[in-house]
DNA sequence: TTATTTTGTTTGTATAAACAACTAACCTAA
DNA sequence: TTAGGTTAGTTGTTTATACAAACAAAATAA
């Protein structure tokens, strides 16, 4: 079944995405605080590997909804950085194995802090099930467009 | 009054962007389909001049939530494409005033109705008053972020 | 085994973003 | 009227995105 929305531009902030733009912006403006240059797109990244470390180019863009060469290059400003390195596997000698260094294991905690505050000032005032409701409804939008 | 949101995990996907990514990917898909070489980002501005012509970048900025040289930038492009002119004010030399160029005015069918197929594709299925609310909790976070 | 396809990654090219630094035009106030 | 500040736009630099095309290793099929 499909709504018939006839006014575009009530939808049009979806388009935007300036909500996302502006966390985004405040994370990294965050991290500098703490004297952490590091972009937005490159916490994304890093998240998934203080996770768990090892996964492979191809698992890190599905997690952080990037295209293959996206992921590449964003691994190879990492690995200026120190953040990151690539080991290729042994048992797949197609796929690289990314690990964080020691320095990028230690920026872990700063960096979660920064998250959290980060979602904390743009969460300020939003009543929880509201966003609970926003996210899922986001990504039925996303599921849509797959 | 500050929530307390231990789990940045659960507000990950708007740190992400996915859906606003996604429906920028798709509505570009669907203006190539139509015969139309067009970013997301170039119908977003070209949406406001669809609207009313003769604004200034700053205007432009403002309404599309760019900083002055992503616009500057943006009409760049769109001026090599023939779609858009410059025109400096000539009340205020410091200003250029944009313009459509005829070209430009007659996409405009074709790609609001584009614009529409994409958001309803984006909404199938998605509850009406569901879709408002989220985008009133996005906006709600977007002027926390200020 | 060899040929074909698939998978994981990289490279080429174009577009766009942010931030800082710059120029030019305008305004204001001494 | 002239000095200082503001506003509008551009340029430089770095980072990131998409899409297409390339490449090599692995898996599959004949």
């Amino acid at each position: 079944m499909k709504a018939n929305f006839e006014h575009t531009d009530e939808f049009f902030s979806f388009l935007t995405g300036k909500a996302s733009a502006a966390l985004a912006r405040r994370l990294q403006k965050n991290l500098k605080e703490e004297g952490i240059k590091m972009t937005s797109e490159q916490w994304s990244l890093l998240y998934y590997l203080w996770m768990e470390e090892g996964r492979t180019q191809q698992e890190l863009a599905c997690l952080t909804f990037r295209d293959k060469p996206s992921v590449s290059r964003l691994i190879n400003n990492l690995e200026k950085s120190k953040l990151v390195i690539r080991v290729i596997d042994k048992d797949d000698k197609r796929s690289n194995l990314i690990f964080l260094t020691k320095q990028g294991r230690q920026l872990r905690d700063s960096c979660m802090h920064q998250a959290k505050r980060t979602i904390g000032e743009a969460l300020d005032g939003v009543n929880y099930e509201k966003m609970v409701d926003a996210r899922d409804t986001l990504e039925m939008v996303y599921t849509n467009l797959i």
